[in-house]
DNA sequence: TCTGGGGTCCTAGGACCC
DNA sequence: TCTGGGGTCCTAGGACCC
């Protein structure tokens, strides 16, 4: 067997969101959960003691789940499925609105204690991370007879060391790179670890769906299924000429190499922002118009938040966009780079002024969101510009020229 | 019972500069 | 006279991911 030179591991929490809930109701296991909905859905507790529950048949309005227990996948509810579809094939599931701040704890403390392990990690949001575990200790080491052993070993001491610190599982994936690893993670998920070498391609990649490929989604997906690839030995087994006729040359030779396992990228301890945002769907659709003063105090709270958002992060940015969606979901974006970054409410809002100045409003509105961009972090921004924004813009000054932070 | 909210990256065209 | 080629920035949209 030829040994990677790199060992990379994709670690995956189980069902996160609904496991970190189960933490605080033990007496839901095993029940059909689903997470998503709103605040007004939390759990009520009765005078004697027991736990009322909202339940998924009573929800109406928009919203999609984020997250189900396994019990409610077997229902056929999934992620980012629409809460009222969802109500149609598990009626009687529980639903528990979301508690981000619950969810970051754990977030935090389950990386803590892969940490301890093995501190190489690359961050992929509140539920999962790469870890290179090619220098941590004992992870050559042959154990018995079993060459892997020692990969086996170290994979078992992070999951331990993740359940000791939260009370959760989770499953790893453990190959030469981040695209194998993060398809492996999945291969015995619930609590599961699965270490692969490339000897393993043609057994258990190449029989998958294409789209357990990281970067094949909807749209890539069906095209390839219509041109008569449905595995990932079909890709593999493709011209790459061919691949990069249909899928153009960067997107083609992408996927002949990630079909037969090759991935190269590193795992990336840091990194910074390049954009931050807030956004909001309307609880109905609003006219342009006759809910005009209501979108604007909607545009306000949105501004007034991403300058909250951008504050706590100590960063500031040159370029304020806009993104409205339409009935008929028609998303629309427009852009505004200014001279001088800005971070505060009042300048977001001005910038946010001109880009809705170039957008024709004839549907109504679903949804309307905010992003500052080109972002520069507060100790770059130590020699502060001499012009104000607002005077950047072409208006007098509504206030002093204040420091940005 | 359609389709949340927060992100990243890519493409492609036009402006502008040398 | 109708003609270049490269580089960077900006904008809009779209695919994809968690």
């Amino acid at each position: 067997m030829q040994l990677p030179d790199r060992w990379i591991a994709h670690l995956d929490m189980d069902a996160f969101y609904a496991s970190v809930e189960l933490l605080r109701y033990p007496q839901l296991k095993g029940e059909a959960v689903v997470i998503g909905g709103r605040r007004a859905d939390a759990p009520r507790q009765l005078e004697d003691g027991r736990w009322e529950y909202a339940r998924l048949r009573n929800y109406t309005g928009r919203g999609v789940v984020t997250t189900s227990t396994y019990a409610a996948r077997d229902l056929g509810v999934f992620s980012a499925m629409g809460l009222m579809k969802a109500a149609l094939r598990a009626p009687d599931a529980i639903l528990l609105p979301a508690d981000f701040d619950s969810y970051r704890k754990y977030s935090r403390l389950f990386k803590a204690a892969v940490a301890e392990v093995a501190p190489v990690i690359e961050d992929r949001g509140i539920d999962e991370i790469y870890i290179d575990l090619t220098d941590v200790p004992g992870v050559r080491d042959t154990v018995g007879h079993d060459p892997l052993g020692g990969v086996k070993a170290v994979a078992r001491e992070i999951k331990n060391s993740v359940g000791r610190a939260t009370g959760l599982t989770c499953s790893i994936g453990v190959t030469p790179n981040k695209l194998l690893s993060k398809i492996a993670s999945e291969l015995e998920k619930p609590d599961g670890i699965t270490v692969l070498t490339m000897d393993d391609l043609p057994t258990r990649i190449w029989p998958l769906a294409v789209r357990k490929i990281n970067g094949i989604g909807p749209k890539a997906g069906e095209k390839l299924v219509k041109l008569g690839l449905h595995t990932v030995g079909d890709i593999a087994a493709a011209d790459p000429a061919w691949l990069v006729e249909q899928f153009g040359e960067s997107y083609g030779q992408w996927l002949h190499n990630a079909s037969h396992g090759r991935d190269s990228r590193p795992v990336v301890t840091h990194s910074e922002p390049v954009s931050v945002s807030r956004e909001t769907t309307f609880e109905r659709d609003l006219h342009a118009v006759h809910d005009k003063a209501l979108l604007g105090q909607i545009m306000d709270e949105l501004c007034e938040r991403l300058a909250q958002d951008l504050a706590r992060k100590r960063y500031a940015g040159k370029t304020v966009g806009i993104k409205l969606r339409f009935e008929g979901f028609v998303t629309v974006t427009r852009d505004q780079t200014l001279k001088t970054p800005v971070a505060t409410a009042a300048d977001i809002r001005r910038a946010v002024g001109l880009c809705l100045k170039r957008v024709s409003f004839d549907k109504r509105l679903r949804l309307m969101g905010v992003r500052v961009g080109n972002l520069v972090h507060a100790s770059e921004l130590a020699a502060a510009p001499a012009a104000s924004p607002t005077a950047v813009l072409g208006q007098a000054p509504a206030r002093e020229n204040l420091p940005l932070f």
